[in-house]
RNA sequence: GGCUGGGUGGCAGAGUGGUUAUGCAGCGGCCUGCAAAGCCGUGUACGUCGGUUCGAUUCCGUCCUCAGCCUCCA
């Protein structure tokens, strides 16, 4: 039994998907116009975890995560940059790629780009036309008649009248009611724009996600995610859309993550505090960042700091230090009925509890140690347990070497290292212990620290920062 | 102002109507030339004030307080 809390009815409900076995599962995407962020980071890398573990349970999961290549900001930076909308979305669409494949996000099943659907968001137009869901505007927009879709508010949880309306929102007089939003914006001169019964013009940011998902995933689907701030209105609107366009259910479980802070503030591309992947990735190993991603529940908020991300570095170094040094036989295989394994998955299988699968993971790491310091073989099948629920949470997939020799960032080189270890180990046979303890002192300030093994051999990691 | 979610031991972070995760840090021990790592042991934690209960950190209410959303945003 699966159980996934629904922002929607704001409980934990079991998961019960349409098809069984099969799970159409959609994420709205990034907007590529700039570098991704720790933010999104934790939102795509949430997502990979829980599909990775609804595969693991045997799912078949359709995994949609589009891609918004047209919009408002879009076009402005690609104007700062006096360079073409495509050139510019073309260059953040492959540094996200190479972004979420250092962070080993997998792939989506299918990554759909807005401009490639606009005939279909056009129809989709149409229809609540027809509908009368939607009319145009005095500007030649068109706009979504948010009064005439009854449960608008249902998802973010405000009511119509709780939204004070013009209270934040600038009033515009082409709209019939403040929180109209708009469907397609007429194009203005300059601007990259598409045919349509409407004129030219380009969608608006609200249908292209309605658009791809109906033509991809059908009418309803399982399970819609996202960031928290798309909440509202983007989730709210694209309910609106859907479901007055088709009359059925759009959606039925929506997840959220929570946000990532920065010194108690919402990291965010607007208010300029935000850090991205690839600077994150200069000075950590990713699983740092999976791990400080998954440690907290995802929909808790997570405050990104420089202590945070120490102690997601010391957490996983213990369980690499747990696997360090032992060498799995082939013929050793992994246990199939575990106690650790059942708790691992009674955690993930409550709204994906990761903080609570991660413990199962140190409780398997003590238990390798114990066993190794008492020269068990009953070491190796637990090591490959440990590895192997490592890896659905999408950590423990370097070796322990690759870890925690992870040199990022340090200013010293592998090869200073090894000749500092030599010569500390001519010191140290001469018992010259004087010396010794100064050469690891000169590593330890470069953030290198020793361990010497009782076979007289010394190992060296990067210590945290 | 409305809505949402929080306030847990030195820090981070789960969870539970009574047995009180997990990581880091601390303390004692084993191990070590000394360390480190590891192992063993160790900590009167649950914002306030009330209520329900044999018993509440866990349920209910009050209050205080933090964050987010209500505008583009993952």
């Amino acid at each position: 039994m699966l159980l996934i809390y629904n922002t929607l009815s704001q409980e934990k409900e079991i998961f019960k998907p349409i098809h069984p076995g099969k799970i159409d599962f959609y994420v709205c995407g990034i907007t590529v116009y700039d570098y991704c962020h720790i933010g999104h980071a934790r939102v795509y890398l949430v997502f990979d975890t829980i599909i990775r573990y609804l595969r693991y349970r045997g799912f078949e999961v359709n995994y949609i995560r589009n891609i918004t290549d047209i919009d408002d900001k879009i076009i402005k930076r690609a104007d700062e940059n006096q360079e073409p909308m495509e050139i510019l979305t073309e260059r953040f669409i492959n540094a996200m790629h190479e972004d979420f494949a250092a962070l080993n996000i997998e792939p989506a099943t299918l990554e759909p780009r807005a401009t490639e659907y606009v005939p279909q968001m056009i129809t989709l137009i149409k229809t609540l036309m027809d509908k009368g869901y939607a009319y145009v505007g005095a500007n030649g927009d068109v706009y979504y008649k948010v009064e005439k879709f009854e449960s608008y508010g249902c998802l973010s949880h405000r009511k119509m009248d709780d939204l004070q309306a013009g209270a934040r929102i600038g009033i515009n007089e082409s709209k019939q009611h403040p929180f109209d939003f708009v469907l397609w914006k007429s194009a203005k001169v300059g601007e990259p724009s598409w045919a349509s019964p409407w004129g030219p013009g380009r969608p608006g940011w609200h249908i292209e996600c309605s658009a791809m998902s109906l033509k991809n995933l059908g009418e309803t689907f399982d399970i819609h995610g996202g960031g928290p701030d798309l909440k509202f209105p983007h989730h709210e609107n694209e309910r609106a859309q859907s479901e007055a366009a088709t009359g059925k259910t759009f959606v039925n479980y929506w997840m959220h993550v929570g946000y990532v802070q920065i010194e108690k503030e919402k990291m965010a591309k607007s208010l300029g505090n935000f850090v991205t992947i690839r600077e994150f990735l200069q000075h950590y190993h990713p699983e740092v960042l999976r791990y400080f991603s998954i440690s907290s529940h995802y929909r808790s908020p997570v405050d990104y700091t420089g202590d945070h991300i120490d102690f997601a570095f010391r957490a996983l170094e213990r369980l690499y230090t747990a696997l360090r040094g032992i060498t799995i036989p082939h013929s050793v295989s992994i246990p199939s009925h575990s106690e650790y394994e059942k708790r691992f998955c009674d955690a993930m299988n409550d709204d994906f509890n990761t903080p609570v699968a991660i413990a199962v993971l140190f409780d398997l790491a003590r238990e390798i140690n114990r066993l190794r310091d008492a020269d068990s073989e009953e070491v190796y099948p637990l090591a490959l347990l440990l590895k192997k629920l490592g890896n659905l949470l999408g950590i423990l997939n370097a070796t322990p070497e690759e870890f925690l020799q992870n040199l990022n960032g340090s200013e010293i080189d592998r090869n200073e290292i090894d000749r500092l270890i030599s010569e500390r180990l001519i010191a140290k046979t001469a018992k010259d212990w004087k010396k010794a303890d100064e050469i690891r002192e000169t590593l330890l300030q470069k953030n290198i620290i020793l361990e010497d093994s009782p076979d007289g051999k010394t190992k060296w990691s990067v210590k945290a920062r």
